[in-house]
DNA sequence: TGTACATCAGTGAACGCGCGTTCACTGATGTAC
DNA sequence: TGTACATCAGTGAACGCGCGTTCACTGATGTAC
């Protein structure tokens, strides 16, 4: 695997910032190659830049500082990513969808990006943890919401950790085993809002393997 | 990080094998730091086994042959570790309960293990996935088993996969996030149970955060 | 409008290090006589 | 019972490589006059 040098125009005087952002983004690339942060070599990031290894100093202290605000660079996607589908839902239980579905395109089309967000190896900054933290509140809203709007009271923070434990599992384990033959992840997501019980009220909907009486007939 | 070489006696003549195993286990534990493979090298398990790196190549073709048959080896651990669990329930409920505790314990007490297993990063021999697929196939036997108790049509392969990908996402984010404030492991292992409608019949506990109507009153 | 020059983006050689792998070897130990 | 020797577990020096980091530098570009 030996990448080609990209050929690159030096930046003019007062552009050098945009070399900060090439090189975010060819880490950001490399993880998606990788799935982990350690085989991310400064040299690597710096060859797919198509800058000598040297001018990464310019714009970070080392080689960890790099890797650190690469990854950071992904959570404020991802965060950002996840606000938007939650202002577009037209209500708590449109928002869970659309952030549900959002959550899972991301981690498919970006497993190497959501791998090394969720693998926490280099030390993070408080800054990091909290976005993270951020993201799950915004899960923690709309399930408050939901179980509002469904008369339920269990409790929100648990209900979310349930969905999010869950949706990770999904999206995780079906990442790093592609070779399985899984159920369609539609359906998956499906399963697991029927399951938690966090459809719209109405949705009167008991069959397809979703909540169940204890009691069999 | 400097690890002292352990002092070691030499094996005697036909005792060469001893070697073999005091290497994986070096790899294991090396594993148990790492939670990654990218950085277990020859050397350092050569290193931790008390041994010269060239050693090594008196039982393993090359560094990632190595690391293969650690990988295997951990997997073996996992699958007999299932088996004994299951082989000790009373019933599919039962069977079903041991192992979930016991797949929680093992993933917890050993997250560089189980990080490494499910990482999927070097190429696995055949072999390797097939532990694997038989560790699930363990799974799907007690779902069967307990839905046919329950009178209960879901198709028991995809509420397998529901327990696994549900259970894997526990642990993982868990293991890789230990600084929130999780609920507490049981609680979640129960929740799952009762979401997943998978408790013994007569069971009957409608409250605490699990099967739902989905009609509010 | 032309020119001298400070600024600034980026280079290239060099360093010490740990890595995987190779090679020729050492020396304890079991066995044949 | 003693001894010569083949076997075999393991060593240590050496290799070429890519790494992170340092250092002195180059040369294009915008600006002051």
């Amino acid at each position: 695997m030996t990448t080609v040098p990209a050929k690159r125009r030096r930046n003019a005087r007062g552009e050098g910032d945009r070399l900060r952002i090439d090189l975010l983004d060819a880490a950001v690339d490399l993880m998606a190659e990788h799935g982990t942060i350690e085989g991310i070599t400064l040299r690597a990031v710096a060859r797919r830049a198509g800058v000598s290894a040297t001018a990464v100093y310019r714009h970070f202290d080392d080689h960890t500082g790099l890797l650190r605000e690469a990854v950071e660079h992904c959570w404020r996607n991802f965060n950002e990513m996840l606000e938007d589908a939650q202002r577009a839902g037209i209500d708590a239980f449109d928002a869970f969808e659309r952030s549900g579905r959002g959550y899972v395109r991301f981690a498919m089309e970006h497993q190497g990006q959501y791998r090394v967000m969720f693998s926490n190896r280099i030390a993070l900054q408080a800054d990091d943890d909290s976005i993270a933290a951020s993201t799950f509140q915004i899960l923690v809203d709309q399930t408050t919401e939901m179980l509002r709007a469904l008369g339920d009271d269990r409790d929100p923070i648990f209900v979310a950790t349930q969905v999010h434990t869950w949706i990770h599992g999904i999206v995780d384990l079906m990442g790093r085993t592609p070779d399985i033959p899984w159920p369609a992840i539609d359906d998956q997501l499906t399963g697991l809002q029927r399951t938690l019980g966090l459809v719209r009220p109405g949705t009167v909907d008991r069959l397809s393997g979703s909540c169940r009486e204890t009691e069999p007939p």
